[in-house]
DNA sequence: GATGAATGAGGGTTCATTCAT
DNA sequence: TATGAATGAACCCTCATTCAT
């Protein structure tokens, strides 16, 4: 009720109450997290850096997380989630499929590839295999839900004669695959060869697809 | 099995001597610890763990390998050098395109996913982006010279007309791509729903260079 | 039961003023350290839990008490100090001694054993050595009392012929031991071999004072 | 082999071996953990203090004990375990009761007040609460063979009157009960008012056998 | 060479205590 | 006065590495 008192109703930028405060404190150890976990891998990430970075202390983690793990898989679901609906849309969007393929390209480029969302699916593939509940949360919330809203257009593009190859509604992993190989490429080979990850995926577009203009 | 690996053709009984029980030792070590690292990443791995499994002390690990991380250099060194030249080889040989496309398939489904490479490429993705030196050498010994027979056969591919997107010269990776994919899906997801990883391959190089038998 | 612990037996209906809110607090506060104290010991109570048993918040505590180690004493205090005047009026009561002996059979039974001073005096003895203060405030406000009210009216039964031990005077510990044992017993073994106290206490009156009719 | 070597047939200071440092080197951990648990508790003991003072790395404490709580466990195990056959041993032998109350006397006297056995004891009650599976092996390993044996002797006295309390049978507790207080006084009120444990014990020997020589 | 007991730095987690609201 | 989020020191335990045998 107080803090309630600092909250000017006219000006814009009132100080922050206790619960944004806190909320800010949680997203800055999302953040946090994720740089480090990024850097290092989950295993050999440490919570003390995890707190120095976020600016708190280490037992202001606890007050959020469980443990490391939850804290890790708390990053997975908190970024991946809501992004799932954007691409859901995308798939279900009533344009021909070569525009499609275009804007899924833009897509990966701005959303994932442009964004911390890269790390994410990083860490996924890399520490996944450790962790199974999350694995199967990704599956779940994430994977399964694309690759239906996939399927089903590219069901749809067959029976209009869109594309020719029946594969592809059998393994949307194909439309995937490049995207999955550019970040690892990066992550790994970028200074030996760097990878112009939007050609490589609208390349694998044209040959699937047929070639479109550029988006 | 141990000391018994180098047993010589003619003399079936004679005792290993000091330096093949030394080497057996040596591969014995490389052995656990790849399944170590493969099972539990190389952060959480436990020399310990991988002395167990290969059947020595804890000590004799560093008779042979100065430190983990020297280990774990030399466990990815060792097996895929060696494969280097055969996938060189397939790329080098006479035959027209599409018979390579599935005798590359059939090497990958049976060299690779059949074997303990797929965990060490696993290995190179996860772990990779920590050990720069690893990541160097994996460019060097083995991606660019594999990606270097691959072009160069794609580009006699071009110029014959045997296909016709020039972005595949441009980017191997996209031959690659289903099986990277396919080694990340089948160690998170193969629960959820299983990969038919050669069919995989298969599609992707069908859309790649055309219908062919089946290998 | 919170708020409501101190009403007037006049006004039924009257609210708790400040101080008695306070109060109530404080008893509640100190009622669930028992609890807990109780249970985990003292090292290993937290003070979270405390809080949380007691309907307040952590900082609250600190509102009534200096810190954890304050808390443990001002509970030992609050308890034992009240019941060593009960104690020492039943010893200076004009009564036979095979009376009073049952007597503080029921004392014991009902008032220590029944309620939560059974808790403390375990307390007292298990964490006692490592609160010199507090053990010297229970000597000298509980003890020494007791036994010297105790002192005095054995030996006016040594006198009187009542007696014959004169160890009795001595080491009114005698008289104490089985309760203590009782107290030890109950929290070790009662589930392997129940434990009947009053027996346990009247036997060894029985043996010190001669056979009197049950209490 | 080696070490026997340093092993001399003759002389009989010769120096200890792998084996016997180590067993050493678990019984001066044993020591010191006895030492530290009995000085703060189990909770507020600090392994890096009881490896200290047995001159040992932290990491040692490890070698031979799963963790804190096993420590505790075995410090009971291998230091009652062995004196229950001696207290048994004196219950079964052929002598007067009297005697044997005596020597009952001096074996807690010398082998449990002058030892570390007074330290086990009460570390049993402070602790036992909360370590069920040690307040088991308690009883199960050493109280219910002493009682046992107690009770058989008590029967026979019985039997052939020397003693006349039937309750003692039921209740070998009364015997037991001021070595017990003895062990908690001594541990909190020593300073105030000094306890002579021998004849305390004594004294309630007397009154439940009858007074005798002393032992 | 081979062993495995010993080391001790390091990190995840807890919790008494503080303090802004 | 009451709150409870935040703090950070403390502590158990792990495990890569060493070294006496």
């Amino acid at each position: 009720m107080k803090p309630a008192a600092k909250r000017s109703l006219k000006t814009e930028k009132r100080l922050p109450n206790r619960e944004e405060k806190s909320a800010a404190r949680r997203e800055a150890i999302l953040a946090a997290a994720l740089d480090e976990f990024s850097a290092r891998g989950f295993a050999a990430a440490r919570l003390d850096d995890v707190a120095k970075r976020a600016g708190v202390a280490k037992g202001t983690i606890y007050l959020h997380f469980r443990d490391k793990e939850a804290l890790f898989q708390e990053i997975v679901r908190s970024l991946m989630g809501p992004f799932v609906g954007t691409v859901e849309h995308a798939f279900n969007a009533d344009i021909p499929l070569r525009t499609l393929a275009n804007q899924v390209v833009e897509l990966f480029v701005r959303e994932v590839f442009g964004t911390r969302r890269k790390d994410i699916i990083r860490l996924m593939m890399t520490e996944g295999p450790r962790f199974p509940k999350l694995a199967e949360f990704y599956y779940r919330e994430v994977l399964s839900r694309v690759f239906n809203a996939a399927r089903k257009r590219l069901q749809r593009a067959l029976d209009t004669g869109e594309i020719s190859h029946k594969a592809l509604v059998r393994y949307p992993q194909l439309i995937a695959a490049p995207g999955i190989t550019a970040i690892i490429w990066t992550g790994l080979f970028d200074r030996f060869e760097p990878l112009n990850v939007r050609e490589l995926l609208q390349a694998q577009m044209n040959i699937l697809f047929g070639e479109g203009r550029a988006s």
